[in-house]
DNA sequence: TTGAAAGCGCTAACAA
DNA sequence: TTGTTAGCGCTTTCAA
């Protein structure tokens, strides 16, 4: 591997030179200069990353954690990565991706100290987050898309989940909804702490409540198979309702699909409102989901700018942005219908 | 930041010690391991990565090259990404994923460079494709994921497009189906050349020569709400058609879905089989879609194998790998139906 | 079982 | 406009 002391020697130039050259930081000849970049040709010189870190170079990239887990990559979480790509990439950065593994979370702050990775950005925040806590002890530059119970002193981006949920209820109100059934995660019930399980169902439980909506809750897995059991025990249990918001992406991808096959039209017999499909899974169904989801990809690239304003900006301000999102009607949302819900004649 | 130097000093021992302690290649009292455990406890000790791969040492990172467009991370990428991740993890290695742009490609040389990352993985791979001829000049340890034009040199996992093609003409020819639809990528026609578009296409079409089956060829962006396009097309112009073979795994979801509700019924109507729907993505219909899918995990997990064969093994032998993945039959594939293919009356 | 010391290839301050 | 040089923090060889 060619070193920059060969390229000068090639060159007839000093080794600062060749230095100088590659990161114009001072004016050089114009013959210098190309007999300087003729010579890295030759070599097929390329600079040493660690080398330059050592000597006090700036890393340029930054390292995205993901969801790493038995799920791995949801869909929705492609969304803010790619924001956050782009948003890298325009300021001259490289993302990283990095699937989350707790374990690991030294090599990133090894990353950091020998200056490859600027800052971080984290996702999927529970309410106590032993990341957070770990890279705020470490000094390490943070953005959070989401927060954890105590956010007063990080960065993030997150959801207005009053603001969500208001819009969510009233526009249900306005079509004479009176019932509701919000599906939640069942994790919420029986695993570690979301932040984004708890405070959703706050927000929808606390705006309910003002505007004196009855609201019926059911738990399940985010899956779409469990969208025809959730489905069938609407209409078992609360064959009141007329409306269903839901919290699970992919739970009510299922509900739609197996209700239609099943002699179910929507919004006729029931009307749905997600608050947090993606754009990419609302394709999913016929009709369309109408929704009140993140505007994730803006928000991915959010947590980015904000990150390197601290980075580069030098400022110490914390930034904290709340994003509603937009209520986006396509075909699942309509007027109420009147009288209980029943199951329709299986059509085979 | 605390250096190994101050570590040293505070334990009373020689800054070597210190690294031996580290790196466990030579033996140390158990005294002196404590003192230095304890010293590098109460610094918060952090190693400089840079420092050590300057002077040597051996990084422990893969970079796997992942799609970076307009569509970022496909659900597709998904499972072969969480394949990688978890071989390399099980490996001691960390998969770092690098949204793709061409023209960061030197970055990832330069980290190769420096020692940082031992070698990398590429997917989607084009007939003719600028990463690949660059990471061999580079002389970069590489294993793709799909395969060039030019394959012979070259690690690979790559699915048998034959053997997948076979099964399922064999497959659909047993149930009766003489009249076949495929299902094509329209960038097949207009765009640049992805390698699985021409293989599959190919396969295919010779297998159902040989099998005197007729094939009649249709042509859409990979989308979902290009399924109801798709399935009047195959209505109108092709009636006597019993069976859909689909290589686009969103279009398939979206023909499935709208013709649902339009009144079809799969498979009595219209058998369909999917050679490209992602585990994930077999939820996203009812009944769910018959497919013979890739293994990709275990493909995504293998890429990685063989990588590090050749890196860590010190083996320049070439490995190549060809997975058919199996036919696994769901709800969407049945007898061939007898007469035209008609319109049902919409339900509404 | 431990220590001393020579670099690794670069950045940037200082000099010319 | 260009050159000289002192490190950056570590790995590893050689020596004890």
């Amino acid at each position: 591997m060619a070193t920059r002391a060969d390229v000068a020697q090639r060159a007839g130039v000093s080794a600062s030179t060749v230095s100088y050259v590659l990161n114009g930081q001072r004016t050089i000849s114009d013959a210098t200069k190309v007999r300087v970049m003729k010579a890295i040709r030759e070599l097929n010189y390329r600079p040493h990353l660690a080398a330059g870190l050592l000597a006090g170079g700036k890393g340029r990239a930054i390292a995205m954690l993901i969801p790493g887990g038995k799920k791995g990559i949801t869909s929705s979480a492609v969304e803010y990565i790619n924001g956050a790509t782009r948003a890298a990439a325009d300021n001259g950065y490289h993302l990283i991706l990095w699937p989350n593994e707790l374990e690991k979370i030294e090599e990133i702050a090894a990353l950091n100290t020998s200056g490859f990775i600027v800052g971080v950005v984290l996702m999927e925040i529970k309410m106590v987050d032993q990341r957070v806590e770990f890279f705020e002890d470490a000094e390490i530059p943070m953005t959070l898309i989401g927060r954890t119970n105590t956010p007063n002193s990080f960065n993030f981006v997150d959801r207005d989940f009053d603001g969500a949920a208001q819009t969510a209820i009233h526009y249900l109100a306005q079509l004479g909804h009176k019932n509701i059934a919000l599906i939640n995660n069942a994790r919420f019930k029986t695993n570690s702490k979301h932040s984004v399980d708890y405070r959703f169902r706050q927000s929808v439980i606390s705006t309910a409540k003002k505007a004196k909506t009855p609201l019926t809750h059911f738990y399940y897995e985010n899956d779409a198979n469990t969208g025809e059991l959730a489905l069938n025990e609407i209409v078992s249990t609360s064959p009141e309702t007329t409306a269903i918001i839901a919290l699970n992406d992919l739970t009510i991808i299922g509900l739609i699909n197996s209700g239609t096959k099943n002699g179910f039209s929507f919004p006729r017999d029931l009307s749905v409102l997600s608050l947090s499909t993606s754009p990419s899974q609302v394709e999913m169904t016929v009709p369309e989901i109408s929704t009140i989801s993140p505007p994730a990809w803006e928000m991915g690239a959010k947590a980015i700018e904000i990150l390197l304003k601290n980075i580069e900006g030098g400022s110490t301000s914390i930034k904290q942005e709340l994003w509603a999102g937009d209520l986006i009607i396509r075909g699942t949302t309509g007027e109420a219908r009147v009288g209980k819900l029943t199951f329709p004649h299986l059509k085979n």
